[in-house]
DNA sequence: ATACGATATGTTTTTATATACATAACCATT
DNA sequence: AATGGTTATGTATATAAAAACATATCGTAT
């Protein structure tokens, strides 16, 4: 037997999580929003869903998109942007390792 | 901003949750799966069903049950679903404290 | 015997969520 | 001007999860 567990952050609604978190990081390291989803075998749409509804909810934008050009486009964190994966990163590694000792301590 | 958080015990599959933990509080202190239902809004059917998946999944049995009889019958925890029921309370209480710590440290 | 309140299940319908499909616009390069 | 790779979005379809519906049985009391 073993522990699962889900963290995310609401404003009301949900606006931060799991998926998110990855995509953010996959976008940080690839330059690309296509390349990040393709990279974690999900569609564009869902990607760019996901994270134009997570700007929305929070009121700031998290990418500085561009259109066109040699590459054909292309996707960068912004400050808040960073600051969400940063924290969130943090966060849940904190909070994982915790809820695993719980879980130890009464189910181990 | 605020945090929520989910935690589930898997044994490959879901086995024992939240809506459980309420399910089985409530039969303890009614003596009843339909009351309990009734009491959570939720169908005598659904809980039923998620008593039913859950102890085939365990390979124990969470209530012990009883059909006819003056009250039309009842339902009370098995001591394995008294152990359970107290465990995760335990467990849910003081793994819930520590998300909440680490969200306030890092987005408080 | 009938009624009542509970457990016990199978089946159907609805709802919500995720996936897929389709198309447009942009712009450096060839 | 045609191409390629990207961002950007609307719409439709499929899948899964939840809710609703429908019955059967059981045992005490009336």
């Amino acid at each position: 037997m073993q522990v699962r567990y889900k963290f995310w952050l609401e404003d009301r609604e949900h606006v931060f999580g799991e998926g998110l978190f990855e995509l953010l990081q996959e976008i940080e390291q690839r330059g690309s929003l296509s390349e990040a989803a393709r990279s974690l075998h999900m569609s564009y749409r869902q990607a760019w869903g996901q994270v134009k509804k997570a700007e929305s909810r929070l009121g700031q934008k998290l990418l500085l998109t561009r259109v066109g050009g040699e590459t054909g486009g292309g996707a960068e964190l912004t400050p808040a942007g960073k600051w969400f994966l940063q924290r969130f990163q943090l966060f849940k590694h904190e909070a994982g390792a915790a809820v695993e000792a719980a879980f130890q301590r009464y189910f181990g």
